[in-house]
DNA sequence: AAGCAACACAACCGCCTTTCG
DNA sequence: TCGAAAGGCGGTTGTGTTGCT
């Protein structure tokens, strides 16, 4: 009996994989190569679009794959500097990390972007509702209710930070006085840095100017004193690609080997964030 | 303990490019 | 040379997990 077509796309299954189908995917590329993947469904072998069978072996199946780790504090710095050289190229800047699909690294940035979004959002919050009430400038009432968590200590060999000493270089001098944050006792830096699309300019401590100054708590204010360092910024977003990296950038990995996974890294940083700490930075308008 | 928000991850969709007959 | 099929890639969505209130 003859089938119609539409009885033939009902049989195109969808949704997560079982371990048998797994294995019906492995013996064919075992087999056959990683190729040829609509054969696998006129074969019979899965109910499968050849798509989804090349999807499911290159993101999950395939060999030397970091399933289930973090991305470690060096592959985020590599992750947020290609992304400033290449754009979205994730399949590109996936053939830095080995054992990094370019899912992952898609996953990654889109999860951080929505984190920073978020942070850049309630910052926003605070500082629209600070300025129509400016007695409250206390941040415990204005982040009742999210997770957010008080700094405990700044480690600066901690994971997610990621920084070596020799790495740290100082910031430049240059400050043009339209950039001042007198309210936020920073001067920003002349040479801005990505921030996805955005544009975000660096920030200065100008620990002479206490004109309008915030009461940051301690913790606060150990921060901001780390602003001078240039990675501080990597969780906010990559430096300007003109910029001439600070670490060398591996070569590209198309012979992915395993290594050894670091867990915790950019959530160690983030949370470590004071709940105070952006409640007066403005957030960045998009191009 | 329940509810909620944020997060991580897997998988699909649609478009573009490449390959092949 | 052209068109169809396959492959590749980036964007998006759905779902399970985790941590906090």
């Amino acid at each position: 009996m003859k089938k119609t077509e539409s009885t033939k796309k009902e049989e195109i299954k969808k949704g997560p994989w079982k371990a048998e189908e797994d294995e019906v995917l492995l013996n064919h590329v075992n087999r056959y190569g990683p190729r040829d993947w609509s054969s696998i469904r006129s074969k019979g072998l899965l109910h499968r679009t050849g798509k989804s069978c090349r999807l499911r072996w290159v993101n999950k199946l395939r060999p030397n794959l970091k399933n289930g780790c973090k991305f470690s504090a060096e592959e985020e710095r590599i992750v947020i500097e290609l992304q400033s050289e290449f754009g979205n190229k994730w399949a590109r800047i996936a053939t830095y990390l080995p054992g990094r699909t370019d899912n992952d690294v898609k996953n990654f940035w889109s999860s951080r972007q929505k984190r920073l979004a978020r942070i850049l959002h309630n910052s926003s919050d605070a500082s629209s509702s600070s300025n129509l009430n400016p007695k409250s400038s206390s941040s415990s009432s204005q982040n009742k209710g999210k997770n957010v968590k008080p700094i405990q200590s700044f480690n600066p060999n901690s994971q997610g930070f990621g920084l070596l000493e020799e790495e740290v270089i100082t910031a430049t001098e240059t400050v043009d006085e339209s950039l001042r944050l007198p309210e936020l006792g920073v001067k920003l830096e002349h040479q801005p840095f990505a921030f996805g699309t955005d544009l975000v300019s660096e920030v200065q401590i100008d620990a002479n100017d206490q004109q309008g100054m915030i009461p940051f708590s301690p913790e606060s204010r150990e921060l901001l004193a780390r602003l001078d360092d240039p990675y501080f910024y990597d969780i906010l977003g990559p430096a300007d690609s003109s910029v001439e990296p600070l670490f060398g950038l591996p070569q590209p990995f198309f012979e992915p080997s395993p290594r050894r996974c670091r867990h915790g890294s950019k959530d160690d940083f983030l949370d470590d964030f004071p709940a105070d700490m952006f409640d007066q930075v403005d957030p960045i308008r998009s191009p």
